[in-house]
DNA sequence: GCATAAATGATAGTATTACTATTAAATTTG
DNA sequence: CAAATTTAATAGTAATACTATCATTTATGC
């Protein structure tokens, strides 16, 4: 594995940047920056300015990348659904047994992240952090037309339907396979972010990982046939 | 019903306001058209000067009554969130059997919403669709304090609690009452987010309230004692 | 009904933000 | 090596998120 380091790259959808920064040094520095300072500040206040100064570059070059900060942000989220959608890939080749595959699926979209080397610029561990706490601020918005939203979802819906399809492999009569999986995937972010900030609103127990417990458990109950 | 027409009063964190908004007519004024506005604007594109232009007062007026648009947003969720616990206790009185009673619950909070007549100054239908589209900005922010976040989340915790023990008379032994509860909750939120505005991202039936079905079905199996 | 306090309005001002524009310098590519 | 592209440097603008001050209106206690 450690052979591939930044040797792989995620693709994400070109209506979302003005210039691929996966081309240049100062895109590489955009991105590997900007997850650090919006970690550290919070979208709101992480500005183009603050990055620029850190890379020792200058706002308009930044722009030159992304026309705004919620399209860099979207490049993050849209990436990080790209990364899960690889890892899932990953984790579910040479597995044939169904049950074994969706465990294996709820596994990685509920676990905590870790950080992968393969991909130098990005740091897993705080742009899951990102996601969690922020991505909600890019597709909840007024002013993106449509097909931009589609853009930015895709990663995300290429995910849910390849657990989809697990599900239905175990249950062809099952109806609601998309929404139990973006039910899950939601819900672990929001009990991981919970987990965090509010530890009163949730179930926490110690010694195992109850975010993939109770997911695990919830999907399997509600998909069974009896 | 009619007859509590504007009587009634939900009670929300007086951590979050300067000035409690439900004593004058300027601070309902506020509140009924920081709704009409935030919901046409989005929340980014709102802004206090807009907001007083339009209640025919001025921008230093409606900082003394909230310190910052977001802890309106709060203010706005925090009732919204009373009022559900408010129609859930309503939607209970003299309910008991277990299973009626958690039938209800999951209704209460899955439904889609309709005009409530008893609260003159909050137009329901706006305010849920706020809630499901922007309420992620307030709590998945950095610069609120821990006591402030606490007091933000007060009445969803309350509603949470709720459902949670009905759960439990249910099932004694189930673990996670609080995740799945909270998990049915944002869940259902994010369904008619997407229904509304990335349609190809969910299983929607017609004819059918696939929402509530949805959560209802996986909430039991999930449940229910072999 | 009057005095006092509290709430509101009117206006002004500041630092920051989210951009756009222009030109010069550096770097890449053919 | 020339031409094209990218970046840096700088400046500027409209809007935003506040804070401050003071005059005026409205409510409340006696």
């Amino acid at each position: 594995m450690d052979s591939l380091s930044g040797k792989l790259i995620i693709s994400v959808n070109p209506e979302i940047y003005i210039k691929d920064p996966e081309t240049s040094e100062l895109g590489k520095k955009i991105i590997r920056k900007s997850i650090d300072l919006i970690d550290e500040l919070g979208f709101e206040n992480f500005t183009f300015k603050k990055l620029a100064n850190d890379i020792h570059s200058t706002e308009a070059s930044v722009y030159r990348y992304f026309s705004n900060k919620q399209l860099l942000l979207a490049y993050l989220t849209t990436w990080y659904w790209g990364w899960q959608e690889y890892r899932l890939t990953l984790s579910l080749i040479n597995i044939d047994d169904s049950q074994e595959r969706l465990r294996r699926a709820i596994k990685i979209v509920t676990e905590e992240i870790e950080e992968d080397s393969r991909f130098l610029q990005v740091n897993e561990v705080k742009l899951d952090r990102i996601v969690r706490t922020e991505s909600a601020k890019i597709y909840l918005q007024k002013n993106v037309d449509t097909v931009k939203q589609l853009g930015i979802f895709k990663n995300y819906k290429d995910l849910v339907e390849i657990i989809s399809r697990i599900i239905l492999e175990i249950n062809p009569t099952y109806k609601y396979p998309h929404m139990l999986v973006s039910s899950v995937i939601e819900s672990a972010h929001h009990q991981r972010y919970f987990a965090e900030h509010l530890p009163r609103l949730t179930d926490i127990i110690q010694g195992e990982d109850a975010v993939f417990e109770f997911n695990l458990d919830m999907i399997l109950k509600t998909i069974t046939i009896k």
